[in-house]
DNA sequence: CACTCTGTTCGGTACTAGTTAACACCCTTG
DNA sequence: CAAGGGTGTTAACTAGTACCGAACAGAGTG
């Protein structure tokens, strides 16, 4: 956090500016300047804010090298399915009655639960818990698929959340049109009509949690 | 000047945030962050870069009008970080009761908000719904480093799901120890104590769900 | 030598960042 | 209805620090 102080001089000097010029400019005292510089002291937003002014730097510049992190293509992790179909109104019950060992589900791709949902919609179980009403899932929309076939949204209780891995996913909901991308995500009340589709032209992945109505504890 | 303040409100609102959660996260009282916004007083540089953090923000962005608009064509998503840290107990309810604008929540990869647990532990909110105790979000663990700094297992009321992006993630959960790869899932009672740590040398990231006790409707 | 530039350090003070109240308001719940 | 959650706002106070002036050590000049 000091290093605001190590970046502001090494701007300054850059600008072939002297410590008591900057300081000048500011209207601060060099002595004040100086122990911004060493990390002695910090100055107020209105000083931080004159001397990225005064050196034409962004603020954020003036905290150090920033470093992001994130998001890497996912290898394609590849499951087995059960192609089974099945009437549903609400998804948060599909899996719900799941015989469990013991208190944690741990699952490998390889085995995990599949559905086909409708043309080109898969739905991967990720864990089985003895919670009811609640799915933790992998979907897969196709190129061209949609969520239901009819096209007709659907409406249950309960809310839903998701995080596109890859692809484009084209979400509906209530009467406003997104476009995910990969690393973007959503949260909504399920009880909002919704309907997924892949516009794209690459299969389109993500994680998704539903749970229905909480069973109560 | 103190459209910084004014900044900052409108942005936090935009992030569907309640004045108290925000000050939480930044480990101020409401009280300062209300007075901050109506420009009754001013933070200083550390809180204030807190702020761009947490909020997703440039900190140039909270100064100047808001004239920028969607940059991020193509160039690979990154997202913003905090400094902070919180107490907490419950992970469910660490973004807990967002005031949500609407029903749905859209969230891009550049606008989370985030959430440092430990070091090298982040936390990133993947979508803000009114729904109490649940939590969708993103999560990193450095190489080396642990869910809980001094090492103990935490217990919640809940459940808790995840699936590992990329990188390699022990777990422990009871007595148990697993180390899931990237395209691995899990799912368990949060009432079992359990921890998580990255052995690897390459920085580990997944998805996770995590509810408490499943309240109200 | 005196003079001028560089940046640094030491005390001190005036100010303010940040606190803990208590406040008013709106919703739900019982 | 009151009780209890949420929301944001304000007042009074204090501990800390942002900032100053002065006095410092060097390094060039001439």
């Amino acid at each position: 956090m000091n290093n605001i102080g190590h970046r502001l001089k090494e701007v300054r000097t850059e600008r072939g500016l002297s410590l008591r010029e900057l300081a000048r400019m500011a209207s601060v005292s060099p002595s004040f300047l100086s122990q911004i510089e060493n990390g002695k002291s910090q100055p107020s937003v209105a000083t931080l804010y004159s001397f990225s002014k005064l050196l034409g730097v962004q603020i954020d510049d003036l905290f150090g090298p920033s470093e992001d992190d994130d998001i890497v293509p996912e290898t394609g992790a590849q499951a087995h399915e059960i192609t089974e179909r099945s009437d549903f109104t609400n998804p948060s019950q599909v899996w719900n009655t799941s015989e469990y060992t013991n208190r944690i589900s741990l699952i490998h791709p390889d085995h995990r639960a599949a559905l086909d949902m409708a043309e080109g919609v898969k739905w991967q179980r990720l864990a089985a818990t003895p919670e009811a009403g609640v799915n933790f899932m992998k979907i897969s929309y196709a190129p061209g698929s949609t969520s239901t076939a009819s096209g007709e949204m659907l409406t249950h209780e309960g809310y839903e959340y998701g995080y596109v891995l890859e692809g484009e996913l084209e979400v509906t909901v209530g009467g406003e049109v997104f476009s995910l991308q990969a690393g973007q995500s959503l949260g909504f009340d399920s009880s909002i009509p919704h309907i997924f589709a892949n516009r794209g032209d690459v299969v389109s992945t993500g994680i998704w949690f539903v749970h229905g109505v909480c069973s109560r504890k």
